[in-house]
DNA sequence: TTGCTCCTCACGTCACGTGAGGTGGC
DNA sequence: TTGCTCCTCACGTCACGTGAGGTGGC
């Protein structure tokens, strides 16, 4: 016999999957996570496993994308899908999110690469004993290289 | 002689910020970016090099901060800081990037991690002939090995 | 003068935040 | 019965999107 998975209410379910009534009660809206029961009182019960879906979804919109393209993303979830069509539906979605991260993954060490190549420069200006005048605004173009500056320091002088 | 740089109207301004008149103009209300002047017909008129300040904000935006902090971060832009503030300023602000950039490239890696995990476990789904039954709705927990499923396959599934 | 760009309201939207007022469950 | 959790509206917010109706600039 399977264990029956103790089912939850929607405070303890948020708290698992780090989220807050407000939004659980939007998913459902929407249809992404819906309570596998209600009491005769309206009250949500969720299955525990349900967390990894919400997390999920936060995790996608962290990436970028919108709920709706989420929910496009997941497809339906009924009874209706026989084994192979929803191996390749679980497939893509996969597939597609690692694409996201690895594009994610890809800008973020180019700004890391910048923020070094920036503070690399601020220690030339911190010995760098020059004033900024009227004549190079906040110091852009260097006055001592003439070069302009990393676009990190034009953006934060 | 420094080149006096042509000032640019909302519209080239914003191709080159890769954004559109709507964001800069709200930009503006909250203070982030000013134009360098108006003509006297009201068109706003911006610095070239502040598209690396549009460009910042919207990189910070995506690491999560919202508009009020990135103006925080700033701070006050007037001519009445000294060199010495303006660079420790500088800094503090690059320093927070950097941060961030490292706590989100961590975590993207381990969910690249995970993808990858789930990817390989339904490759042996793939060649795994068992249907799902009632008792282990949707293969969970496969019912091959017993094992509960990777987090994303109980999320997609 | 014509056409394109820009202007200022101002209402709409997405993904929730935040009460108000009321009821369910151990 | 008491206290805590939950319920459903419903209005508010942040960061813009999207016209409406009008004017500026080469």
């Amino acid at each position: 016999m399977s264990t029956p998975e103790e089912l939850l209410k929607i405070g303890d379910f948020a708290r698992r999957a780090s989220t807050n009534l407000r939004t659980l009660r939007y998913y459902e809206e929407l249809g992404l996570v819906r309570p596998a029961s209600r009491s005769a009182g309206g009250f949500r019960y969720y299955r525990p496993t349900d967390v990894n879906r919400v997390r999920l979804i936060r995790d996608l919109q962290e990436l970028g994308m919108q709920l709706e393209q989420i929910a496009a993303l997941f497809g339906p979830r009924g009874e209706d899908l026989d084994r192979r069509e929803r191996l390749d539906r679980v497939q893509r979605a996969l597939e597609e999110q690692g694409r996201l991260l690895e594009e994610r993954i890809a800008t973020l060490r180019a700004m890391r690469g910048r923020v070094g190549e920036a503070l690399a420069k601020l220690e030339e200006c911190h010995a760098c004993g020059l004033e900024p005048s009227t004549d190079n605004n906040f110091c852009e173009p260097c006055r001592r290289t003439l070069d302009p500056l990393p676009d990190l320091l034009s953006a934060l002088f």
